[in-house]
Parts: C-alpha cells; sequence; structure tokens
DNA sequence: GTGGGCAGCCAAAGCGCTTTGACTGGCTTT
DNA sequence: AAAGCCAGTCAAAGCGCTTTGGCTGCCCAC
C-alpha cells in the first residue's frame, strides 16, 4: 500500500492524503480524520526512503564506534545509547551505529554524511587536539561530542563532567584522610578525560605539597585486567601507595581484586576509589557499598546529548554544552591511611 | 555533487557513469576507469536515500534491543554489535538500533519492515512462545535469532550455544569434585536459555539421584547485585550450598562477593562457575583464572548472525543455523567439595 | 553485399514521497 | 453586484538514483 493507491481509494489527490497524515493544516478536519482512520485500516506505512529522498532529511543519527586497541567497545557505551536511544525514539530518530577501526573513523564520518545517511552525529571519546572536531566543523554536520577536546568550548557543542575537578576532590578527600603516597590508574591518555583526571589529581597532591610519584601512576585502556596489573605492580614496589584513584568502575575491580590476592583489606590496608559510569549492571553502589566511587550518569549524558543533537539539527541552533555532575559515594573500599 | 552533474561534466548519460560506478558490464574499461577517477576527484558520494528508493534495498540491518525490567541493555551487546558491526561494514550494511521498552517491541518490529528501513533484522534474547518469531515469518521479513526458541529448529535462523549440555557439563564437573550440594543463580526464565540452562543443571543432578533443590536456585536480571544477593541468601541457609552455578559473569562477581564477605574462600570452601560470555572488558580469563567459567564469544556470535542474515537477504537462502561451542575454563574459584 | 551480433552508450521511465503553485466555489466585504 | 478572500483541494514538478529498452556503429560471417 502506497500514497498513491491510498490516495485513490480515498478519492483524494496525494497531496490531500499526504498533508492530512503529517499534519498540515491546509486539510478539513472531517477529510483528516478520514484519511488517518482509513490509512490505520489499510495498515499504510509511508515509504522512508522516498520520504527522505523528498525532504532531504534521514531523520537519523549516527554514533561512530571506534574499537579500541583491545579491539573493543568501551562497556559504558550500551548505557549511553540506552539513554540517547529513547529520546530518540521520542522524535522520530533513527540511530546508526558505525563500529569501526580506529583508522577508518575520520572517512566514515565523512561518507556517512555526504551520502545523507545521517542528519548529525554524535562523537565518542573526544582525544587531545581531535581531527574530527575540525572535520565535522568543516563539513556541518551538526554534531555533540560526549566529552571535551581542547579546541575552545564555545565553539562546538559537548556534554561533559568536570573531570579535573571530580579527580581533584577524589584526591583531597584521600588527602584529607591521611593518605601520602597516592596512586592513579588512568585511562589511556590520548583521551582528554584521561588528561583531564591526571591533571585533577596531581594539583590536589602538589597544593599539599607533595609530587606525583609517576611509579605509582598508569594509564591504559579500562578493562578489568589492566587495574589488575597495575595494582599488583604498586604493591609489590618498595613503597606502594596506601590509597589509588582509578579512573573506571572497571580497573577498580581489578585492583581490588589485586588487593585481596595480597591479603590485603580494602579500606583498612589500602583504599581505592573508582570512578562509577553508573554501569547499569555492575556493582549498585546504591544499596550496597562495595567499592567508593566518584559517580556520574552516563545514560543521562546519552539523554542529553541526543536531546542537544535534536534541537541543533531541528532548530539551527548554534553550540550548547551541558556539565553534568558527579558526586563521591564512599563505600567499603576507603578509609583513612594505615597508621595514619 | 550529483550524477547529474557529474554525468554533464564527463559528457556522458547518467546510465553510463552510474554504471560505470557501479561496476555493471556493460561499459567500457576505458571508460569507467575515466569516469571512476573524475568521481573520485570530485568527491562525489551517491546519495543513499534515492539510492535505496530506487532499488528498494534500504542496505539497513536492524536490532531492537528491549530495556529489561532494571532500564539496561543487556551488557553482552556491545560485544555482540561489535562482533556484527564488522561483518556490516564489510558488506555495506548499516546497522540500525532501536532501543525500545518491552511492550513497543513487536510494533517496532513491523514499522521498521514496512518502512523499508531495513532488509533484515536480528532478533535479540528470545523467549519461550516467543511472538516475535512468528510476527517476523509472517512479514517475510529475513532475520537470524540469536539464542533459539521453541519453535521448530529448521524453522527460522538461529545462532546459539548448547546451554542445556554446557550447564550439563559444569555441573557434572562439580558433582565429579564430590559437591552434593550445588546451586544455580540463572537467568530470567522467560528467556529460553535460562529455561534450558537450569534444565542441563537440573538433569545433571538427577542422573546422580539428586533432587535440585529450590532453595538454592535463582533466576533474575544478570546483574551483579543480583548475584551478591542471591548468594548471600543461599549461605545465610541452614544448609547452605558448597558449590554454585552462575548463569553470567556478573552475577558470579556479585556472588562471589558475598562470599568473601562471609570470610569464605572461594574455590576452597565454596565454588563457583560462571557463564563468560567472554566479556572484553572483564577478567580475562585467559591469562589470569580468577573465577571458572564457561566459554564463549558473543563478539563471534555476532559475526555469525550477521554473515548468516546479509546471506539470507542476498541470495535468499532459507534457514540457517550454526551451534557455536563453549569449554569449561577452571580458575581459582572452582574446588573439591571441602571435606569431601 | 547483406544480415546478424555485439559492445557501448543513451533517453526516459520509474521508485514513493513532499511541496509548489494554481484552481475552485462559497462567503464576506464594500 | 463586483471584488476580494480564504479554506480546501489538486496536478505536476521535483528529490537523485537505477534500470529497462532501445539505438548506434563496427565487425564478422556467409
Amino acid at each position: 500500500m502506497n500514497l498513491k493507491e491510498l490516495s485513490e481509494k480515498l478519492g483524494l489527490s496525494q497531496t490531500t492524503v499526504s498533508r492530512a497524515l503529517n499534519g498540515y493544516p491546509e486539510v478539513s478536519e472531517t477529510t483528516r480524520r478520514r484519511v488517518q482512520d482509513f490509512a490505520r485500516q489499510m495498515n499504510y506505512q509511508p515509504n522512508s526512503n522516498a520520504r527522505r529522498l523528498a525532504t532531504g532529511k534521514s531523520s537519523t543519527i549516527g554514533h561512530v564506534v571506534p574499537l579500541s586497541s583491545h579491539d573493543m567497545i568501551n562497556p559504558h557505551f550500551s548505557d549511553f545509547i540506552a539513554g540517547a536511544g529513547e529520546i530518540y525514539n521520542r522524535h522520530g530518530y533513527d540511530m546508526l551505529i558505525s563500529v569501526v577501526s580506529m583508522d577508518a573513523e575520520q572517512s566514515t564520518y565523512e561518507t556517512l554524511y555526504r551520502n545523507r545517511r545521517i542528519d548529525g552525529m554524535i562523537v565518542h571519546g573526544p582525544r587531545f587536539d581531535d581531527e574530527r572536531i575540525a572535520l565535522l566543523t568543516r563539513l556541518k554536520v551538526p554534531f555533540v561530542v560526549h566529552g571535551r577536546t581542547n579546541a575552545p568550548e564555545d565553539s562546538y557543542s559537548w556534554v561533559d563532567v568536570d573531570n579535573r575537578r571530580t579527580f581533584h576532590e577524589a584526591a583531597t578527600w584521600l588527602l584529607d584522610a591521611g593518605h601520602r603516597r597516592i596512586g592513579l590508574i588512568n585511562g589511556p591518555e590520548f583521551m582528554t578525560f584521561a588528561i583531564w583526571r591526571r591533571e585533577g589529581f596531581e594539583n590536589a597532591l602538589r597544593e599539599r605539597g607533595l609530587e606525583p610519584d609517576p611509579a605509582i601512576m598508569t594509564a591504559a585502556d579500562m578493562i578489568e585486567p589492566n587495574g589488575h596489573a597495575a595494582m599488583t605492580r604498586f604493591l609489590e614496589q618498595d613503597n606502594p601507595p596506601t590509597a589509588v584513584l582509578c579512573s573506571s568502575m572497571l580497573t577498580s575491580l581489578g585492583a581490588l581484586r589485586a588487593v585481596r590476592e595480597h591479603d590485603l583489606k580494602p579500606g583498612r590496608d589500602i583504599s581505592v576509589i573508582g570512578f562509577d559510569d553508573c554501569l547499569s549492571f555492575l556493582p549498585a553502589m546504591r544499596e550496597n557499598p562495595a567499592v567508593s566511587v566518584v559517580q556520574s550518569s552516563i545514560r543521562l549524558a546519552g539523554k542529553a546529548c541526543a536531546t542537544m543533537l535534536i534541537d541543533q539539527i531541528e532548530r539551527n541552533t548554534g553550540p550548547q554544552s551541558l556539565r553534568l555532575d558527579t558526586r563521591l559515594l564512599l563505600g567499603a573500599s576507603t578509609g583513612p591511611a594505615p597508621g595514619g
């Protein structure tokens, strides 16, 4: 069933039927009602491709997700799309996901847009001097970055947490608890968030007259085994840390595993704070705070990015931005410095 | 730059240019070369929507992901799409993801297809008497199920592991190790895989003359807190299990957390086996077997589903199926029955 | 020399929508 | 009564591709 047949059966022109169905005002209410009823009865579904061709809009948002060096998709991603997906549905947008290796990323962005397959994009995992921002700006693709890059903050749209402040705060909490030797298990430092987290961490130490020690600082993909490896290395040093800050829930789980393997008790012998993006499937800190975390909702970030992007596409608004809150939740894995 | 302009500048007809670019044989090699070079030089990108309208194919595969009762997307999902995405890229297909609440699922499938937005679908999380299989069959949408339902196995395409056998095997291993009281922390039992896992588990017990005890069996969303809650309940009973089988890596992590909280040592005081879908971001069992698992690659399943579906779409082949292997990896969390 | 075959190209007809611009006829305005 | 207006409708022109069904020449066979 297509528009032509539908309008013939109704004894109306395609124009009128199209307008009736799409809510244009030039149609009498009686006619509109009749058309809508009949369309529903016939189970008429407009051909999206024809509509997209005619309107020049694809009503689709693209997400390019690069595979990390571990050939993996960031596990936070599913939470992000749960949030974004909800908004897309509500506004009649499709979500197009393109999984590519990091080197094919640029061309994917360009092709998707020039092909008119998408109306806008979400940029994930912004990096330092990120070429994608320049590329998308040049192409005039509407886009929103989840995170920030080092380009001027008002030159593009973004949704982010204050990574520097957050890690500054967490480190300061540990310092206040008497810890003097604090380690950092960070994410890959070509990502801006990791850079800023380190800065926040280092600044906090320096403000207390401590010099960050590279021997107890690492940066790698945020997966459990990496947390475990890093913590193991820390603990086997001459002068192990009494507290460690992790950039992810996953690395903190690995770190805690290493702690247990050394027969140490988290929170007593060593404190661990993770960064929980509210992974909906991992320890619900809410009821049972096994681990201390800095918390922020990735799903909320997904919603915010989607809302912002759609606004930008439809109302052609300029760059917007949103800074999301984080909060420090202290669970069983943190405590005062031992012997402090 | 569109086909018309391009062909005008080349002094050729649209037909010829289109054919040259799409590899049809009716064009001389000289012309083809000239057209291709010029198109590249002009950075010509065909309008996908026009092409889709003209061909009637959308070159898009739909994934409808229902939000679970926890409003969450199954975390295995990101691994699955990493696998599927790779195949889609290679064959020029797009991946369309629709996140919907469970009750809107049916209509989403139908709309996506009748709208011609997709050429085929992947069905996730098949349930018992799954209406979606009937619906898609009726609509004549090509589809592949990740998992199986209770419909005849040759009546639709699927990629699955042998859940019954796998859990039978794992339980048998525990029985062989002397365990007589074995618990089960299962996934939601409206999903077929969970039903079959329970059956495999129960059969193994019965073959040894043991009756499964509902007091140490649960079924719920496979998230860490649920594993923790279940194990806690088990341990606080009069007659706690000496071994527990978990349907997921995540619940087994929660279970282990509960074990530790009771000052028991996994593998000595109580054995835990999880089901690891090779979550790329969780403990790499390979190098450091902290937990015992039954292993199968979700990513591989994603690849297999994608390949099968594309084959079905393009060659119009009938139902195919693939049974993936699992293997039992024994790590530190299992051992003989205490005092056995 | 005539006819057939074929490689190579083209014009034009879709694909199924949206949207522009024009046309009714009934109703108000002056 | 003439003029103007407006709500409601329509025909037709796109949107940018693919594909059908020719139409040329040129070469070869008989």
